[in-house]
RNA sequence: GGCGCGGUAGCUCAGUUGGUUAGAGCGAACGACUCAUAAUCGUUAGGUCGGGGGUUCGAGUCCCCCCCACGCCA
């Protein structure tokens, strides 16, 4: 049997993601998890929150919290939100627990043993009134270049100009306000990657179908400029995984933490550990150690392009450097940026709909069909309200929803709320099943490519011929001089009810579930046989007229969220 | 400034290794039907494929230059 592993790019923990975040990365994943599982495949798909760093600290003191009990509830929140979108995950970790403490600094460890870890002294603002060495951003003062008072150490946000917190003229820090700050020399370890360019080049240059945006991406961060970099594993702070060999302490790193870049991608496997620690699973190792049985595991990982660089670079290092028998990504899917009705979406500024939101204004399926269907996977998108009003409304109240509402009602005024019984199929029926297993295979192989919108174009068209050949056979007048052949054309309709929840079901769970439920059938086999399939509901079946599956969006709606969610997040 | 990804019908997008009259959905117009969530089905309209050169028997599809948008980096 085929096996799946799949990994979603892990969220931060600082806040509730908006819908660009969540179509470049989870919702996708969850797509081809759900679709993997329909096709009897044993699938792992992990999630978790990446939960260290500078943010997660100053976010936590905001709300007046320990960092750790900060994070607690935020994870809690993504988690419930998470469960709202039907985000199928077997586990949803967390970066900062035990097994992603013991598992990164074993990492840590093994990269020493592989002399891939070097120690860098180096200066950095040390900021006493916060009593904290202050990452560049977090320093602010007048630009020695243009004069703008609130440039920060990294770079002066009115005349762009690159910056170094030293430029900076009456430095101060943005956490406290306090000036008091000094240059102070403090020891990292950096993680040689500079060494395994060629290795990581010949890998990437091995790997066959990527999508372009992933390869050109790696591919300029590994040959742009001197190259790549070595990069600095740890910080000065007080949240994260202590700096560790394996079990042993290093010397000289007391009181440091790895950086997150490094220990968040270490998650991905941590999280399998979480997930046998849960009692959800027994056995990790089977999908994550190519000596342990994962040498047939098929690994995806879904990410937005800002992502690109540490799943094809740097995680990558930490990986084939340790020179241990762990399980590689085989294809990584990335994805463009979603915008919002013209701009970006914006955390800082609250522009655009953010999950919580999102969920309180429509069900899931709604977003879920609309963000797939509209999936940035070749360039940007755009997310529009008018745009998203029609294509909901056409696509899942018209084509699909009604569909389902006009063949159940007619069936039941003109026969009874069962399977009508008689008749045969004539050239019509054949013609429609072998449309239909055509569109299938495509779907299917769609699907399995990974081809997002694709799938979701060919799955629509599927809809379409159910209602084409409504249309032509017109049961409502074959009734009222041949009830025998109108009884097999609403049986067909009913079984197209049925095929169409079983298909639809990894784009749109609820909805599938609740067109399952009202045809009254406990089984949701994937139509192999595309004909055998249309005959699961035999005459005789009892069945429930659907409530309306999709609603419309109204216009006095859509002008409404238009005005509610184009400023300032409340 | 460098690099990257794009610029295809009003809108959102497909267009394989260059090959007959450039496609889909929505929107629009017209028609059919009336079972259904004023739904559905059909037909039609509409594009010098960002601009200009070049290679080729032939280019949206390859090369060069330019313009525009977005992003990343300096």
């Amino acid at each position: 049997m085929q096996r799946h592993l799949i990994t979603s790019a892990i969220p931060y923990i600082n806040g509730i993601k908006h819908l660009g975040n969540l179509v470049g990365s989870q919702l996708p994943a969850d797509l081809f998890a759900r679709y993997q599982r329909a096709r009897g495949r044993e699938v792992l798909f992990l999630c978790a929150t990446d939960e260290h760093g500078t943010p997660a600290e100053l976010a936590a003191a905001k709300a007046g919290k320990p960092v750790a009990e900060y994070c607690a509830e935020m994870h809690e929140v993504q988690s419930e939100i998470a469960k709202g979108f039907r985000l199928s995950f077997d586990h949803f970790g967390r970066s900062s627990s035990e097994a992603n403490h013991k598992l990164t600094q074993h990492f840590a460890g093994r990269l020493a043993d592989q002399g891939l870890i070097r120690e860098v002294s180096e200066t950095q603002m040390y900021s006493h009134a916060d009593g904290r060495f202050l990452p560049d951003r977090y320093i602010e003062g007048t630009c020695p270049n243009c004069g703008f008072d609130s440039a920060r150490g990294d770079q002066c946000d009115n005349c762009t100009k690159q910056l170094d917190p030293v430029d900076l003229i009456n430095p101060h820090s943005t956490i406290s306000g306090s000036t008091e700050l000094e240059m102070r020399e403090t020891k990292h370890l950096y993680l040689c990657q500079s060494q395994m360019k060629d290795q990581l080049e010949e890998w990437i240059d091995t790997r066959e179908g990527w999508p372009v945006l992933t390869t050109s991406i790696a591919k300029k961060w590994l040959n742009d400029g001197d190259g790549l970099q070595d990069r600095g594993i740890t910080r000065d702070l007080d949240w994260g995984v202590p700096v560790q060999k394996g079990d042993e302490p290093w010397p000289g790193m007391e009181g440091k933490v790895f950086y997150v870049w490094f220990d968040a991608p270490i998650e991905y496997i941590a999280c399998g550990q979480e997930w046998v620690d849960a009692g959800k699973g027994t056995d990790w190792e089977r999908w994550w150690r190519t000596d342990k049985g994962a040498d047939d595991v098929t690994y995806t990982q879904f990410m937005g392009k800002d992502n690109v660089p540490f799943h094809t670079l740097s995680f990558p290092s930490t990986i084939l450097g340790s020179a241990e028998p762990w399980k590689l990504v085989d294809y990584i899917k990335s994805f463009n940026y979603l915008n919002y009705d013209g701009g970006q979406f914006s955390t800082s500024r609250g522009r655009g709909v953010f999950m919580d939101q999102a969920l309180e204004i429509l069900p899931a399926d709604y977003w879920r069909w609309w963000l797939l269907s509209h999936a940035p996977e070749s360039s940007d998108s755009e997310f529009t309200w008018d745009n998203f009003q029609t294509s909901v409304n056409k696509d899942l109240a018209d084509v699909l929803g009604n569909f389902a509402s006009r063949v159940t009602k007619f069936c039941r005024s003109k026969f009874t709320e069962a399977v009508p019984e008689g008749g045969a199929y004539t050239e019509r029926e054949t013609r429609l099943i072998e449309e239909l297993t055509a569109k299938v295979r495509d779907y299917e192989a769609q699907m399995e490519a990974i081809e997002v919108r694709k799938s979701a174009a060919t799955l629509r068209a599927i809809w379409v011929l159910g209602n084409e050949y409504l249309q032509e056979v017109a049961p409502w007048s074959t009734i009222k001089e041949d009830p025998e052949m109108a009884a097999m054309q609403i049986r067909l309709g009913l079984n197209l009810i049925r095929l169409y929840a079983i298909l639809s079901a990894p784009f749109i769970p609820d909805a599938s579930a609740q067109l399952l439920t009202a045809m009254h059938s406990d089984t949701a086999d994937w139509p192999e046989d595309v004909a055998a399939a249309l005959e699961a509901l035999p005459a005789g079946h009892a069945f429930t007229v659907p409530e309306v599956t999709f609603r419309k969006i109204t216009d006095d709606e859509r002008a409404d969220w238009q005005e509610r969610f184009a400023g300032v997040r409340t």
